[in-house]
DNA sequence: GAAAAACCATACAGTAGTGTATGGTTTTAT
DNA sequence: ATAAAACCATACACTACTGTATGGTTTTTC
């Protein structure tokens, strides 16, 4: 069954999002990571040209999982718009946060990142937009609140103290009201 | 008079302050900043003892003069609650906020600068959440609404895209709202 | 079961960054 | 005017990190 030492490209990839995510961009290099692998950086330069193209690996793998992932598997759903919502806020709130804010950290020495972050920034106001429009919203009013969310969402993670059980489901009926007030 | 062409320890840590809030911290190295400043490496160890201690002097700085200096000077003034909140809001929204997200994104990778901002969150929470006892709110009104204003703060600064003259006294209106609404 | 492809180690040359040592120049104090 | 202190340049030794070249193992393919 062979012996399991060996690295595939996406196992790379999944160690840069661990280490990003744990200690920040400052630790997505050939030798640090190959170091914490257990390998030689030849390993590191037989499955990527060289760092940058490592960086762009780290970034569209991250934004494949954990962004359109998320979008693709919710519209699979059969369910109403509002239960869209909910179900987005609810993965939102729920997952840790510490990869979106080291991405968000990196992104402010990286032009790259700083572009990448910026598209998915608005995919995400606009697929929440189109909930709130579904639901019954107007077109500005749901721009409007689409930001709302989207910042107290940011913001909150940003302050970062690592929410209880109760304080996730607090946050979650304060973003959805947020989001219904007045309906 | 002097021919100005040799530097005291305000102007290196301002310099570092500017090239941290233009191009993040990965600027904030002995030889980069020797040169953007067109002086050598012997300037920065005569100043400062290494590395180390040029960050915690730049960390410092900022605390004071981004932090307790607004909060002193807020104070100063013989102002009621209500109009403190709108002024602290106002200098919150308006200064750029470039060197806030550039000292977040630091603070991802390094425990020290996280700590520091973990307790600058704290102060600046507690601080609003006398203002909005002041006005007149519970405690525990007061504690749960400086954490949505505050977030909502962060989180328009994170997504950052610079706001113009009328949304930012649209998004002033709107804290303001959070903090009063219901009195 | 031999050729090809996938995967990794090692060694080399190079750049970027740190910190020290030493000496030179300018400013301040007396 | 001179000694001390402040300030800066240069040179050196060192670590961290990159990228290439070369060759050695495995695994896959035919």
């Amino acid at each position: 069954m062979g012996d399991m030492d060996r690295l595939s490209k996406e196992q790379w990839l999944d160690h840069g999002l661990t280490q990003l995510a744990q200690f920040g961009f400052t630790m997505l290099k050939a030798d640090k990571l190959s170091k914490s692998l257990g390998v030689s950086r030849g390993s590191f330069y037989w499955h990527f040209k060289d760092i940058a193209d490592f960086h762009a690996a780290v970034l569209e793998r991250w934004r494949e999982v954990a962004v359109n992932a998320i979008i693709i598997d919710i519209e699979q759903q059969d369910l109403s718009a509002e239960a869209k919502l909910r179900l987005l806020i609810n993965i939102a709130v729920g997952s840790p946060g510490t990869l979106e804010q080291a991405i968000r950290a990196w992104a402010f020495s990286d032009a790259f990142v700083r572009e990448t972050v910026a598209t998915i920034d608005t995919q995400r106001l606009a697929y929440i937009q189109t909930l709130l429009q579904a639901i019954g919203l107007s077109e500005t009013m749901a721009t409007a609140r689409s930001h709302v969310i989207y910042c107290s969402y940011l913001g909150r993670m940003l302050l970062g103290s690592p929410l209880l059980e109760e304080q996730q489901t607090a946050l979650i009926e304060e973003l959805m009201d947020l989001a219904l007030s007045g309906l």
